[in-house]
DNA sequence: GAGGCTATAATTAGATG
DNA sequence: GCATCTAATTATAGCCT
């Protein structure tokens, strides 16, 4: 009866370059992600900023950045701080959607008096928990094109909500005092090709680049859209 | 007897901010050497040529590149894709929060007859990249109160809209999320600029700026990374 | 290629010098 | 801080599907 042993499990490999292609490919793609999640942690762990950029050997470029590659190679390059851009603009109307529930919690809230508890009530109780689910890439697939719409739209209002580089961020209580670390939130590569928009803030995974980081939860699976390359996710 | 248990070994952690700064500290610097080298293994292993710069949170900087950051850094800046593309066209415009430009980009993907390819392109164009970003995450902690409700009541439309399985998301075991593909060269670490600290990667030498490593292979040579960013094919 | 599956190699949290 | 040590937690090499 004793165990079947089924594989020889992880062996050991000389620091060299694989001279396998298949192996190569096989190891650079686990190892890859693998770097991009140690570079997420890192970043959740210790409220680092970081970018990682990877050219493959056929040139296709990875990229991971917290909050954003461009950011954190701005930075880099420059030696100059984070510029603060201080464009909040507030959006009037969602889109129509059931604000009137919404309502309801947001009375509730109003109702402590500490704007600073009402802040963190609101952040530790509301959003985090749903960010940290992120319920909707689980139901990305699942979607269907008028609710992919009204995804996209609500995503429009909370952008246009939040200017993308906050700089003004504390952390709660201890860290460093004096400047603005940068943000907190991570980002995660993706394909390159997408990249090239913007930076962004946080993070996922995806085919190619990858910003920030955090938050995503993992790719659903992919599924019909392979296109997109299950872009994982984590978040927190 | 018995041995005596000395420690307990290692533990595992919360994937969020350290809140105890010692532990932080210990951390920080035991997982940024842990991924320098790890960096600088996938560059030996798979002769990819990488950048990886770590801004500490009290900005101190770390870096490695192979064969050097700039190196990487140039070749990533400069492969920046048009911005011609749809896909670039729809993430400026989400950026600039130009709710009428995106409209128009809806109108356009409704003439799109086919449902499931609308579907798809509304996802790999619009919303992929945005939580792939993950703009928000990064914002999170320098957000005010009501920026904070303005964010909250979007993300009640949205959940509202998908109750499917708002809770029931469950990370597949894993979480972490990241990353993309990408294949090429290698490159080695460097330990940056003047900031003290200095790490480096496992061989590596130097003092303070670690160019390629001593691991690593010899560059391959410059590459061209022939567009890489032909997103043509993937994103439309 | 993308995932799964071991069994084993590595990394590392916490405690100590 | 940095170097060790121990005991767990993770990451993965080689195989398969």
């Amino acid at each position: 009866m004793a165990r079947i042993k089924k594989t020889n499990g992880r062996r050991k490999i000389e620091m060299k370059k694989i001279s396998k292609e298949s192996n190569l490919k096989v190891t650079f793609s686990k190892r890859r992600n693998g770097l991009f999640k140690k570079a997420s942690e890192l970043c959740t762990l210790c409220a680092t900023e970081v970018a990682l950029i990877i050219f493959s050997p056929r040139q296709k470029v990875f990229s991971f950045g917290h909050p954003n590659v461009d950011y954190v190679v701005n930075r880099f390059l420059s030696g100059a701080p984070p510029q603060t851009s201080g464009y909040t603009r507030i959006v009037e109307d969602f889109g129509n959607a059931n604000l009137c529930n919404l309502n309801a919690e947001l009375t509730e809230l109003s109702e402590l008096d500490d704007s600073e508890k009402k802040r963190s009530v609101m952040l530790n109780t509301l959003l985090k928990p749903m960010l940290e689910q992120c319920w909707w890439a689980g139901t990305m697939e699942a979607m269907n094109l008028s609710q992919l719409e009204l995804l996209k739209a609500s995503m429009e209002v909370l952008k246009s909500t939040f200017p993308l580089n906050a700089n003004s961020i504390q952390f709660q209580g201890f860290n460093p005092p004096q400047f603005l670390a940068g943000s907190s939130s991570t980002s995660v590569a993706l394909p390159h090709q997408a990249l090239t928009p913007l930076n962004q803030p946080p993070i996922l995974p995806t085919d190619q680049i990858f910003e920030g980081n955090s938050l995503m939860p993992p790719l659903p699976t992919s599924q019909g859209l392979n296109d997109l390359n299950g872009f994982g996710s984590r978040f927190y």
